[in-house]
DNA sequence: TCCCAGGCTCTCT
DNA sequence: AGAGAGCATGGG
């Protein structure tokens, strides 16, 4: 992958990036904290505030406050935006299946993000049995509630912004039963119980039963924190889409040509499910 | 008014 | 162990 990073003042330029298409990569439910703009996208990419966007085939990413250390703001992006990885070399093996192929065709631009761990595990714990424009609300509201405010938008807050709001707080930001389970995650993440450095230590199995210790998590929530925030690519979360897709597209079982990496396969396949299946 | 949403827990067989 | 109701809330 020849790829070169310009570092101007704040802003990095990714150039002759392929096979990303930011709104696919946004919409896709994976994250909850992007918002459209003027010809182009804002929004948190971990602690750092920014505004992306392409200019032909380079890809423009500007942290919209002053930043120190250029070298860690690229780096942590590269990560942030999946920049590593080969798409076009997974995407050419995927394609092994017709199915696939053309779940792929249908949004080629899709990339698995890799969101801030914390963050990740309660989006997904509101996430449940939810929809996308709800959950976008109710974490929007959670950060401008507790978050640190940076230039004009707010961060989504951290385990310690979070230690002394009760459930009955939570419950005010609209997010019904699942106040609780909030609660319980912060406070195990807070205890030590639930510990990141941990769950990215562990195999997928382990990693997920590790997860389902908090309340109100089960392997669907956990599937998506450890694949949207721990690069765990075998792990294959299943909501009402998947199972539609696998029941509609895939009754022989899922093709051979995706083992190891089912999460990014999936991520195509749930974009076409929720655009071109039956409910 | 009813159905549904990037599900899970609890209860009843 | 497997099936099924119930769950907070808001949009269609």
């Amino acid at each position: 992958m020849n790829m070169k990073v310009i570092k101007e003042k704040n802003t990095l330029i990714f150039e002759n990036v392929q096979d990303y298409d930011l709104p696919s990569t946004f919409n896709c439910g994976q994250c909850f904290r992007w918002d459209a703009a003027a010809d182009g996208w804002q929004g948190f990419a971990g602690i750092y505030p920014c505004f992306i966007h392409f200019i032909e085939n380079d890809l423009y990413v500007q942290c919209l406050v002053p930043v120190e250390d250029m070298s860690g703001f690229a780096d942590y992006m590269v990560h942030y935006l999946s920049l590593d990885m080969d798409y076009a070399a997974l995407k050419r093996r995927f394609s092994a299946d017709r199915v696939m192929k053309s779940a792929i065709d249908y949004a080629p631009g899709i990339r698995v993000l890799n969101q801030p761990f914390f963050e990740t595990l309660l989006t997904f714990i509101i996430s449940r049995n939810n929809n996308i424009p709800r959950i976008k609300k109710i974490v929007d509201a959670m950060a401008a509630t507790y978050g640190t405010k940076v230039g004009d938008m707010y961060a989504f807050p951290t385990a310690e912004q979070l230690k002394d709001v009760t459930v009955e707080q939570y419950s005010e930001l609209r997010m019904g039963f699942r106040a609780k389970y909030i609660f319980d995650a912060v406070q195990k993440v807070l205890a030590g119980e639930i510990d990141e450095t941990t769950v990215k230590s562990l195999p997928y199995a382990d990693a997920q039963k590790y997860l389902m210790k908090i309340k109100g998590v089960g392997p669907k929530v956990a599937d998506c924190v450890l694949l949207f925030s721990c690069r765990q690519y075998e792990s294959f979360p299943k909501d009402v889409w998947i199972n539609r897709a696998l029941a509609q597209m895939f009754p022989q079982g899922l093709p051979e040509c995706i083992k190891g990496m089912e999460g990014i396969a999936q991520q195509y396949i749930f974009q076409y499910a929720r655009f071109n299946l039956e409910k």
